[in-house]
RNA sequence: GGCGCGUUCGUCUAGUGGUUAGGACACAGCCCUCUCAAGGCUGGUGCACGGGUUCGACUCCCGUACGCGCUGCCA
């Protein structure tokens, strides 16, 4: 345990948490994690006084979905608050009044300024290294603004009173902060404060290059809650860009990361967001995660598409009205979800691809993708063997993959035509699409009555109109 | 413009004077196969450029180019 060791993440309440961000409040968790030292967030919100807590709350969201828990600051408190700037201002006056006392400041219309001593400063920062800023010419380096004159305070002042009065011992941020290093560093100086370390940390762009600003696809962290992503494989992802454990693994346990983490370690570089790569981790943490965190994951995303019930506490299968009117009989306990979740899970890379791919397991009113009725449908003689196979797979008592799928290997022989010639019109007369989980199991999970009426209802429906277009 | 930071496959990276420059994503081909994935195998593409230093530079130094950031009474 390091107590002495405080860093803290200090967003605007913009309404969204950016990626970049996201990013810099899991480098200054993993280094309070790794030092056993404390996260602090704290919110500045000096500029905007209205919906404050409104806007911090996609801050809080997001920080909570990647798993980033804050020691001190809202909700949880702590010692050093409060923690929203605009609470602070009785703070910001005492320390502006012993400024005043000492001579920095002075007026300009109204807006009060820093008075720099106009000398170097050397930031030695533990990602760049040592840095010489020369600050002696007034007009490459104005002295900054602290407090403008309706009252309210300038970004510069505030987060160095705020990083003293919190003890915040390591200011771990995004490098566009590293040219205003030094006049902060100056700020600490005339208030006789021992600066903190400084680490400043590389930005994320585009993938093109450019900068990444609020607008583009994959700057919100909510944009991948939203489209399914895992958030354990986001923020491995993050940990990813800007810091490596050296040894060419790629999917690694937070802990793990936890353990390695080093500032010192941190590349200098930009780097671009690679979407791909994130989708593909996202994927190998899908199939490689229990069966009863997928489930979890699982829920929301499908009782948002109404394929599961959308009360809280029990997710019971609904039954809901079949082609015919009436009510349809399936299994409706956490059961037959969990079987169904457990042959999709190895299959789809987002979690929104759930509805897509499960949709069907849980009503009889699926809809027939055309292309693919067309195709498998098209010729007329699919029909026929899927009829052949019903009657075949009637004959089953032990309704499992296996005997599935020697039964209708046994009818490929007997046939004598080729797996697929069954296995597609199978899949579509269940399902309606060309893709998904292998036959055989799925075909098990759904039971062997459902099976079976949906194969007398496809060859009705196939072998009435050949030639006409689905 | 000034100041600062950066520059290894398309992208993320390993690499700190002597390596066939490694891995991953993406891409292409093959295998597997009931579809789609997954998995396996194979392949191509990289040290921005120019000077130094050195027996020897991807590695060190200087310059150029390019990129990004700061240069606000935004944060």
């Amino acid at each position: 345990m390091r107590p002495d060791i405080r860093v803290r993440f200090a967003p605007s309440p913009t309404g969204y948490l950016h990626i970049g961000g996201a990013r810099t409040a899991l480098f200054n968790w993993l280094f309070a994690r790794h030092h056993g030292g404390t996260f602090v967030l704290r919110i500045e919100d000096t500029d905007l006084k209205r919906n404050t807590e409104e806007a911090a709350a996609a801050i809080y969201e997001g920080l909570r979905w990647l798993e980033l828990n804050w020691d001190e600051g809202p909700h949880v408190g702590g010692k050093f608050g409060p923690y929203f700037q605009s609470e602070r201002t009785e703070i910001y006056e005492r320390y502006l009044k012993k400024l005043q006392d000492d001579g920095h400041i002075f007026e300009d219309q109204g807006a009060l300024r820093f008075r720099s001593p106009r000398e170097h400063v050397v930031v030695d920062d533990l990602v760049c290294g040592k840095i010489d800023f020369d600050l002696t010419n007034p007009g490459t380096h104005p002295d900054m603004t602290v407090r403008r004159p309706d009252g309210s305070w300038i970004f510069h002042f505030v987060n160095v009173i705020d990083d003293i009065e919190m003890k915040i011992s390591h200011v771990i941020r995004g490098e566009d902060h590293l040219s205003n290093t030094p006049k902060h560093i100056e700020l600490y100086r005339a208030l006789g404060a021992t600066p903190p370390r400084f680490a400043h940390i590389p930005l994320i762009l585009n993938h093109d290059g450019s900068k990444m600003s609020k607008r583009d696809e994959g700057a919100r962290v909510a944009a991948y809650i939203e489209q399914g992503y895992v958030p354990d494989a986001v923020r491995n992802y993050l940990c990813l860009l800007g810091w490596s454990p050296k040894d060419n693994r790629e999917k690694i346990d937070i802990e793990e990361v936890v353990k390695l983490f080093e500032l010192e370690k941190i590349n200098r570089r930009n780097a671009a967001f690679d979407r791909d790569k994130c989708f593909w981790l996202n994927g190998q943490y899908i199939a490689q995660m229990s069966l009863d965190r997928f489930v979890e994951l699982a829920k929301p995303f499908l009782r948002q598409a109404g394929i599961i019930a959308p009360v809280g506490g029990r997710d019971s299968v609904e039954p809901t009205k079949s082609i015919d009117g009436s009510a349809e009989r399936r299994p409706t306990d956490e059961g037959y979800l969990r079987a169904v979740l457990a042959i999709v899970k190895e299959k789809i890379k987002l979690l929104s691809e759930l509805p897509e791919w499960t949709s069907y397991f849980f009503t009889e009113d699926y809809e027939f993708d055309p292309a693919a009725a067309e195709k498998v449908f098209g010729k007329s003689e699919a029909a026929t063997r899927l009829s052949a196979l019903r009657e075949e797979f009637r004959k089953i008592d032990n309704w499992n993959a296996g005997p599935i799928e020697s039964t209708l290997k046994a009818l490929v022989q007997k046939l004598d035509c080729k797996t697929g010639d069954l296995v597609h019109p199978a899949r579509v007369a269940v399902s309606g699409r060309s893709v998904g989980p292998s036959l055989y199991h799925m075909l098990e999970v759904m039971g062997k009555e459902r099976v079976l009426t949906r194969f007398e209802r496809a060859t009705a429906k196939f072998s009435k109109l050949p030639g006409v277009s689905f």
